[in-house]
DNA sequence: ACAAAAGTGTTCGAACTACACCCATGG
DNA sequence: CCATGGGTGTAGTTCGAACACTTTTGT
């Protein structure tokens, strides 16, 4: 068993969609004083740990991911490196570290992914800690520095949502023009004609319509497609365009 | 005097553009047997250094810099962590660390910064090693990984300059339009209609024509704009562009 | 029959492309 | 006076924005 490298971590900032919001998932910190049994901690952090000797940060955020999901074909990009020099500091943060089996006592790095899934079929769950789907715009208190991480992290998902095709991500494989607009309104922000922005999805060569519709639901049923990273990659072109 | 982190570094990929070509700084490395005075290491790295401990990883990559140039307010921005197992593995890497004073034996990480400068005003010089700079398109031998991480660079560079204003950073306080249009010409590897660049650029509010032309060049004389950060950040705004 | 979301077309202005000739300076 | 790069305008086309009514399904 490879040994951990004490000063240096990963934390996965985990988004989902659910047809209607974006959440990140989160795991519980909770600590109970062993006498009195009240409650010392019980706040909420990113999903992260120490990388292993044998391992490189991609192959720890693959972990990570892996034993959250059962999943190793998730969506994972590398977005920042954090060093703050107070960014364990608090006393609960101080007090956490106490308590880990391993005893760190070191400045601790960390290097954050962020990863995107499609949280109405993947399902999550950890060993012997809580874990729970937060929407962003809903967010309880969070540990260590992990408010700035998720913060860069949102900030990156934005900007590479806006230039590259990642959104699909955090959809199941067939879906409808509109949660795919919807997806896109929640995560910059914004509003789209429904029918310009049909029209441009229809545009998308990458986007192809399934001879498919929805099934189960009290209204007209849309049609479904499929995302095609392949057609993608053969016909992206490269853009210049830094805005006004 | 602080003590360095052992097992973490910065790298700083130092762009410079003279007007006609994209540049980048590279330090030689350079040892010879101490009996026989034969060449036993010649190639050339990055710039970097380990951290220390009462830094971040931004002060620390400007703390480099700052060395080179003298000056503190040079355009920085971390891009990527690098982590393979085998980054420093060649028998020149470990012969050079084993000469180092400070006798490194861990697994170093290194976290990537690109900075930005003028290579016609800034002038770059170190302490005891020889310094240079080489066309993007003409590279020596490079050693440990640093082949990959000044790819890297080379990518988050291209894909910022396309969404954002930051070329500015590699001319001069005043420059011509065509200065910029070589620039973007020779980043991003494409060619531009001199009419059709010149009219976009005047569009931009954030280039303000100064009432002052050219000197002592042997033709018409062109005339000279700044960029105004201040007015580009008041202005800006955001765009959804995924290409075809 | 009603509620809820799907689907559809046109017009207008803005922005992008392609393209050729005269001008100011130094040598 | 010649070589070098600077500066300019227009026409055709493409692209994005705005906008309202009909269709299909479940209840």
């Amino acid at each position: 068993m490879a040994k951990i490298i004490p000063n240096l971590s990963v934390d996965c900032v985990i988004f989902g969609f659910d047809f209607n919001q974006l959440n990140v998932l989160l795991v519980e910190r909770k600590l109970d004083d062993e006498k009195t049994g009240k409650s010392l901690i019980d706040d909420w952090t990113l999903t992260g740990y120490h990388i292993f000797e044998d391992e490189n940060f991609d192959t720890a955020a693959a972990r990570i991911l892996k034993g959250l999901s059962g999943l190793d074909n998730i969506y994972l990009e590398q977005f920042y490196a954090f060093s703050r020099l107070d960014r364990v500091n608090s006393p609960n943060d101080k007090l956490w570290l106490d308590h880990q089996s391993e005893g760190f006592s070191e400045r601790i790095f960390t290097v954050g992914y962020f990863s995107l899934i499609d949280n109405t079929t993947v399902s999550i769950s950890h060993n012997d800690r809580n874990v729970k789907w937060f929407p962003i715009t809903d967010l309880p208190e969070l540990g260590f520095d992990h408010k700035e991480i998720l913060e860069k992290a949102l900030e990156k998902l934005r900007a590479k949502l806006r230039s590259e095709p990642i959104g699909f991500e955090l959809l199941p494989e067939k879906f409808t023009v509109s949660q795919l607009q919807r997806l896109y309104e929640v995560i910059l922000g914004t509003k789209f004609d429904r029918r310009n922005f049909r029209k441009k999805v229809l545009q998308m060569k990458y986007v192809i319509p399934l001879d498919e519709k929805q099934k189960g639901v009290k209204h007209k049923p849309a049609q479904l497609f499929i995302f095609s990273k392949e057609v993608y990659e053969k016909t992206k072109t490269e853009r210049f365009d830094f805005s006004i």
